[in-house]
DNA sequence: TGTTGAACAGACCAATTGGTCTTTTATATG
DNA sequence: CATATAAAAGACCAATTGGTCTGTTCAACA
């Protein structure tokens, strides 16, 4: 356990980095228990079961995705300069992963629909926040005249998002960049060329 | 059971659909033996194990993926039909899955990556395969002259599974076509725009 | 220093897992 | 009709699952 972290935090943790990789069904209590070197009365002195820490490990890789961007976008100044460092920061999740084993969102969305109703919920609402967080970085570029007033804001923000994580879960099961790169020089070129006066 | 049908395909048609939706660690034998209204014994007198049944399941999913392809694809002529109808199929995953619950091809992929490195082959091997489809189409029409001789097939080819197997993911999580329109409305003002003379 | 409460260990549980093996049931063929 | 063979049933198995509960340990505080 790492310095200065509370066990439960520890906890959190290990099963963020396990369920991402395994997936909540192909993550077992005693994969959690070997992850964290607790028995079971440790890890349930914190959680009243799996899902709690299915639950707690979602939300800290989604916060970890988040914050990833909002750190990014800090040191932008124009509106191009966000969306562009926004794409760059999605592609960071293939060479750096917030969560070993791709992108925690789409993961989770891919993993938990037809048999986790609530995960499936939570990684609905972490894709349409994200989306909205995007539409704003474009609407603002509208208003103070830096796009094209005409352009789609939600529209253009689903676009980035499932082309970046195609990209990722392409790239992830061939092993090879060479599907992010396609996806991160192709949404420059749109941006370039018909959104940006 | 349906008519003219073997117990083993049957096997293999509600496994299909099971593994799609549930994934491999999210079902079990016994869902398999209820699906089929079969017991143990004649789940095993036709594979020898769960992964048999999987990897059979996976061909049979990714073979009726192909077949819509090869289907839809006869009837066209130019290649610039043969792009766009390609996408259309795509979209189709969507209103009219070929297995409940997602393209099979990328589910698996997400599904497997962590937790069972032969699935993960078998699905990196389907992407590549649907991928040099893909890419032989533009070729063609590059031999013949209807798009440009510098656009790079292989990275288009990519970038047309990526985008639409993205949405189609982001589509099912939140039970809305609009991804899938953005992604196909996208593709082919791109082609339209940088690939056909 | 003695006591209290939280943190953790670990025994225990019923249910389920994937898998084996023997027995029964059809079915086709002589 | 008898028999050989394939198909299916279902008893059985050890291992594992998520979860509960009772001890034990340890640290803060009075």
């Amino acid at each position: 356990m790492q310095k200065g972290n509370t066990t439960k935090e520890h906890i959190i943790e290990q099963s963020a980095r396990l369920f991402n990789i395994r997936g909540y069904h192909g993550c077992s209590l005693q994969d959690i228990m070997s992850a964290t070197s607790l028995k079971k009365g440790g890890v349930y002195n914190h959680f009243k079961n799996k899902d709690e820490i299915a639950f707690a490990a979602f939300d800290y890789n989604f916060n970890k995705v988040i914050t990833r961007f909002k750190d990014a976008l800090e040191k932008c100044t124009t509106s191009r300069q966000k969306l562009f460092t926004l794409i760059d920061v999605f592609a960071t999740f293939y060479t750096d992963p917030v969560a070993e084993g791709g992108c925690p969102i789409f993961n989770t969305a891919v993993d938990s629909t037809g048999t986790h109703p609530d995960l499936t919920i939570k990684a609905r609402e972490a894709i349409n926040t994200l989306k909205r967080y995007i539409e704003i970085k474009i609407d603002e570029g509208k208003e103070t005249g830096e796009f094209y007033a005409h352009i789609k804001s939600e529209e253009l923000s689903t676009l980035i998002i499932l082309t970046l994580e195609g990209a990722l879960i392409m790239s992830r099961v061939n092993n090879d960049q060479g599907p992010i790169d396609a996806a991160v020089k192709h949404l420059r070129t749109v941006i370039e060329s018909s959104l940006i006066k």
